[in-house]
DNA sequence: ATGAAAGCGCTAACAT
DNA sequence: ATGTTAGCGCTTTCAT
């Protein structure tokens, strides 16, 4: 049948509680129990119940990934973000829960009491915008369950990985700027997003660098979707004086300006330059392929998860991590004609 | 402090008994009782603890979705096929994790056996092309792990959802031989996908009764991604007589494909119609927008994880669910020139 | 550094 | 229809 810690202990001639401290990696066993116990382990397959676990320790070895999904209906970021939080729980033997989370509605708090209450996650991964929003972070510690952020708007007194988009995306406008393009315009994102005051901020940044006095017009309000998308370039096309180039916050906003193009009759990149940000695989398989920043999701989602467990283990060593972005020349950028 | 059974118990004055069997809904209660114990519980907000409810009643209430890792990296098409899981779990009050598992490798029972070691999942549910993996389906049942599948290559047998692809396939080529084309290429899948040979079967019918005898050439082999479909237009178009259309078996082939005619110069629709299979936003976004078959994949999923949940709680009547598709006419196909 | 005893909060098996 | 008893397999607390 099953093998249990007891049997473990039996083999290797301890005591139960001895054979949980090898489990738990706790202190107080030498060097030579340690290895014997370790050896039982292996040699009898001993994996330990997590429920067992669970109701003695009064910890689940979960963590529970929460997302927003009101504006993220299966969103390919979100997916990679869960495949990195996913490898690095599973690497330390923590299972992983997919939580959407719905901010909007008075019963928040309610709602997140039952999330704890019916499956008591040990840490949470937050991800973007929930990873700025006050009543749950306030919860959250109060409740006194540990969190890291993927890009959270604060950094200060927050552990996770956060990428610098401001510095990014003043790269993006610099390569349009270096094509010769000055009418440059920006589709921002959904303001509770850190991601869409970063990202125009460098948008400003680099027109100002360049000198280029910033045209209101030339700024329009998106809100992270394809759609949006479409409706941005549609205003900004209909402009008196329409811009020779597009950045767009996020890629599938991006894909929804190059629609609008198309639409419009307009010959990407010939006629217009559109640039992105992600680098979400849907980049690639436009026609033509999208300029774009990427940013590693999959590695960010994995080490945020791997701060949150250190946490968790009692290392005092978790950080605010920071990730490296890249910029992808495809094309949909080339010089101003 | 936390409320226990026990304290349920005790203000509805029944024996703890009772009331677990009034939490598992089981028989052998009275209705007064059954309302005064509910009535206890709602008043003081109890929530069953998963660890102990786990480690007395030797189960999880964990589904786990399996999914192969191999070839579908990040895809959306799995991404809603979870979000469904997740919202039938979630009414049943189970759990759900997802859990990534590769065929190829010898290891391959050992590393499930590990899976359900660690986890202890009570059933799970598979996704194509797992869902056909004898070596898989062999280990769950000397397991005595119930599994519900989506789209499995055989019906019988099994239980979970399925959908006629091979009549959606015939559909989708019935739109284009209305539209006048007669050289109808095809991309197919990977073989061990249950809906490459029903998706080319399907194509095969429609031809064959609108009287048109089967040009191998026309007929090429993909691997459901992006890049295999530019391949495998490329192919195509390098054909002295090159098709006018193209039905490839999924909207991230079809994606590639209009890549390759965009490469090519060849203009969708006019000089040549495009259609794809599944529905991804992906297919929304492109320009022109894909015509395609519509799979309600969150649907699938929802119903393929009601399906197992009925087994799980000793309901008899889980069964092989048909669903319907729908055929998205959009702009990426139009009467042949 | 190691062990013995007492639970964690539920449910199974057996009463009644 | 309801209750009693004895665990499930671990970790805790407290000894030694």
């Amino acid at each position: 049948m099953r093998v249990r810690l007891e049997d473990v202990a039996r083999a290797a001639s301890v005591s139960p509680k001895t054979v949980s401290r090898v489990l738990n990696d706790e202190a107080n066993v030498s060097d030579a129990t340690r290895q014997r116990v370790r050896a039982a382990m292996e040699a009898m397959d001993y994996r330990p119940l997590p429920s067992a676990r669970s109701l003695a320790g009064n910890r689940s070895f979960l963590v529970a990934m929460l997302y927003d999904n009101n504006d993220n209906p299966a969103s390919t970021y979100l997916a990679e973000i869960q495949d990195g939080v996913l490898e690095a729980c599973d690497s330390h033997r923590y299972s992983m829960m997919m939580r959407p989370l719905r901010m909007r509605g008075d019963d928040f708090v309610r709602r997140l009491d039952a999330l704890i209450a019916d499956h008591h996650p040990d840490g949470v991964v937050l991800t973007p915008p929930i990873t700025d929003y006050a009543p749950l972070l306030k919860r959250l510690r109060e409740r006194g369950i540990p969190y890291a952020s993927v890009s959270p708007m604060s950094r200060a007194d927050n552990i996770g990985v956060h990428m610098d988009e401001q510095l990014a995306s003043r790269t993006m406008v610099e390569h349009l700027l270096a094509l010769g393009h000055r009418r440059i315009a920006h589709v921002s994102g959904i303001s509770d997003h850190g991601a869409s005051g970063w990202r125009l901020a460098g948008y400003r940044e680099a027109m100002a660098a360049a000198g280029l006095a910033e045209d209101p017009a030339l700024v329009v309000q998106g809100a992270f979707t394809f759609a949006s998308g479409v409706a941005a370039a549609r205003q900004l096309f209909a402009l008196k004086q329409r811009p020779t180039a597009v950045f767009a916050a996020n890629d599938d906003m991006a894909s929804g300006v190059m629609w609008a193009a198309h639409e419009a009759g307009l010959r990407v990149p010939q006629d217009l330059s559109v640039g992105g940000f992600d680098d979400i695989p849907l980049a690639s398989q436009l026609w033509p392929a999208l300029t774009t920043i990427r940013q590693p999701s999959r590695e960010m989602g994995r080490m945020a998860a791997l701060q949150l467990l250190e946490v968790l283990r009692g290392r005092g060593d978790a950080q605010m991590m920071q990730m490296p972005f890249s910029l992808e020349v495809r094309d949909s950028t080339a010089p101003v004609a």
